[in-house]
DNA sequence: CAAGCATTCTCATTGAATGATAAAAGTGCC
DNA sequence: GGCACTTTTATCATTCAATGAGAATGCTTG
């Protein structure tokens, strides 16, 4: 028989299992689990037992199942995203240094925003919790950057698939297009209260070879702050500065 | 039919491809991949579909298939891993800019050390490459520091399982639970040449309940490098911060 | 101890996954 | 162009691993 529900493979019931699991729901029991991904309760013992050899889950003393270090082992041999990460540690502490605030940087996924690396300083005034592993591309900076540097057909399959994309503080519901055209014109996106009411958020694209993004390295800062123009040198240097080291790294 | 060799279910395969991925072949074509993985050419193209929609792999335009970002988002929402990253980045950012040498941040993952963190510097003694991923407990000062600093019944549990286990620099073939006792009872690890001829590693506990230890956090330096001693403060001290930043959390 | 979960077992059923094979679509080389 | 090669998609009969319902056994908890 295999599944009742069409159009889901057994990966697919791998993937809601483990994806049951956030930063809410961090731990819970078999049943629980069970009924979160939508699996019979049987099976869900026998795949908790499956993930659980691998490390992918891991059940604490009191029987409640919470996620393992497993996944976490495999991600790192991404290396796309760990060369990627630790060719650009060094200077997004460089810039942390210098700006004092929250310093990130993304990855285009699909039609998001996925953050592999954030550093925050004790004192930066964004709320930690806001800024989620994942934010949609027209909702931040680090993504307008991203798809503004992208190669054109990415980005009409982008529009088609959000023909209703807007960024607010713009020409009403204006040409989406021209925003991104006016980000790749001036090389970075500066907006205000897109995440947070409060802040700004100002981005730059690390790009590789073919004048694309590979990545969007980004700082958010608090609204009232200075001017805009003041963080750029920083995060330009910084953003040369990655794609060259991640150049060095493949050759 | 299903498989063909025993003892290995759909989800050992679909790890076996994931895990056929490491640093030094991030990326091969399909065909490489069902011999690397051990699964029929055919097979591997279907698990090869299947993994693409989830992210888990992706193939680039010249057919080549490398590993995408939906392990690395999967592996975010391990909010223990998440969590401890979290807490521990801004201490170690500290430590990091007393010691200016490579600071990491490692778990206890079956009988391996795993870490999670690390910040190096652009002037440090270690080898990046080196310092892999995961590490046997008996080879690193943090593995040592972790297996010291775990319950009775762990470390004996490792002990059966490592029966020949030594630190080099001891006791000849001297008695393995003499020095996780020392450990304990001196509070931190300090090795010459484990990992490396030339480098030092020097590990503290991260202590959470029951003064079990939830991580390790080490450093490496040249092994000619001035007294231990003087690095230790700034690791305890930042150990004695995570502790408390992760105890937060979760109150 | 009764009620409620959590967990393990059994087991008949079956269709999802398999993998051999073949054909089609590149890719490069002489 | 033709040849050798690899990559990729498609077909399809086979079958056993995986499934899920249900019963039985533990384990808390009030």
């Amino acid at each position: 028989m295999a599944n009742s529900k069409s159009g889901d493979s057994s990966l697919d019931r791998l993937v809601r299992i483990l994806g049951a699991f956030d930063a809410d729901v961090p731990s819970m029991s078999v049943g629980v689990l069970a009924v979160r991904a939508d699996v019979p309760l049987a099976t869900a013992y026998r795949l908790v037992d499956q993930l659980a050899a691998h490390d992918f889950l891991r059940r604490d003393s009191s029987g409640a199942v919470r996620l393992g270090y497993g996944l976490w082992e495999l991600a790192s041999r991404s290396s796309s995203a760990l060369t990627l990460r630790e060719a650009a540690m060094p200077f997004m502490e460089d810039i942390q240094a210098v700006v004092g605030q929250h310093t990130q940087l993304g990855v285009l996924q699909d039609d998001e925003v996925l953050f592999i690396e954030r550093l925050s300083g004790r004192d930066s005034v964004v709320n930690q919790a806001r800024v989620a592993g994942r934010l949609p591309v027209h909702r931040t900076s680090s993504g307008l950057v991203l798809l503004a540097f992208s190669p054109a057909h990415v980005q009409e399959a982008y529009l088609l698939r959000h023909p209703a994309a807007t960024v607010p503080g713009d020409a009403g519901a204006g040409d989406f297009r021209r925003v991104l055209a006016r980000i790749r014109a001036q090389g970075y996106a500066a907006l205000e209260g897109l995440v947070d009411e409060d802040t700004t958020g100002i981005a730059v694209p690390v790009l590789g070879p073919g004048r694309t993004a590979i990545a969007a390295l980004g700082v958010v800062v608090a609204r009232q702050a200075v001017s805009v123009h003041s963080f750029l040198p920083a995060l330009m240097t910084g953003a040369r500065g990655i794609a060259r080291a991640v150049g060095e790294r493949r050759g």
